[in-house]
DNA sequence: CAATAATTGCAAGGTAGCGAACGAATGTCA
DNA sequence: TGACATTCGTTCGCTACCTTGCAATTATTG
């Protein structure tokens, strides 16, 4: 968020946002005619790659709460693009299917590689861990914080 | 989004995610006891330190769109924190001001200074500067390519 | 001055995120 | 074995973000 109108004086905690959520953005916006959001590309991504997975699993994957992921999936079941099967041995257990459909969509979608690219490319790899470290320390020093309570 | 489990190999795009959100976490784990969301905090605090605002000018320096921002003030005007008068010259411009429920409300907050000392405390200036200087341009390498279509 | 364009805010509808609480299934241990 | 705890998914209620479309107001321009 800012705190000042002037872009020059922003902190690390604004930038971290505003990146955040221009990558977001043009994420929406490439998808947004396939009437997909972010989120759920990221399922179909995952399932397309690494085949049928158990929901649970999922969610540590793309880090996402149970009940943020349960939303995404029951949209993506109404749209007839995955199966959500309570096959297995556990019964409370969910694996995730792509149905045929999804497939098909998965093979129509642009690649939206180019986005990171954009956004990272040219950039000097020192500077790009640099980056990550900042982001990482910090972000594991706020989960500490978030847990003690 | 995290593409590996192991949180070694996420790329920065996911540690900026992941950053925004263990902060956003945190400032909405502090307000909760208040009944305040992050951004209402923000918009509170903006009044508090410059004084009554046209709103227009409240949703550029939030960087807010202005539908997100009518449904955050309409929220604090319920709650009669803000109030939102149509006085001025252009009779389409809304103006705010905090009432005396809301400044009383912002005396008993609890500074939220700490969030950010936790998160970016103790780390090497010159990292932060390249921290914000990689964010950056990608935000606005991201925001160009937006402008585009 | 009248027609057009731009600006401001609102409402509706969708995506995504969270916590809390719940039922069903499974584990644990006295 | 039986009592208790944990795990998994769902639902509910909430914040916050976006787009699209609308109405009112103001600015511009022919």
């Amino acid at each position: 968020m800012g705190d000042q109108a002037n872009p020059e004086h922003l902190s690390v905690a604004a930038w971290t946002k505003r990146c955040y959520f221009a990558g977001r953005a043009l994420m929406d916006a490439t998808l947004r005619p396939y009437d997909l959001g972010a989120t759920q590309w990221y399922v179909l991504w995952h399932l397309a790659n690494n085949g049928p997975t158990v929901q649970r699993d999922l969610g540590r994957t793309l880090d996402l709460e149970r009940a943020t992921l349960s939303g995404i999936i029951s949209t993506l079941v109404r749209k007839d693009l995955v199966a959500q099967t309570s096959s297995g041995d556990d019964q409370r257990q969910r694996l995730l299917t792509l149905t045929a459909a999804g497939e098909a969509l998965w093979r129509k979608l642009p690649d939206l590689s180019f986005i990171h690219d954009t956004a990272f490319g040219g950039i000097d790899e020192a500077d790009l861990a640099t980056t990550i470290h900042v982001l990482r320390s910090a972000t594991e020093r706020l989960q500490n914080l978030l847990r003690k309570d």
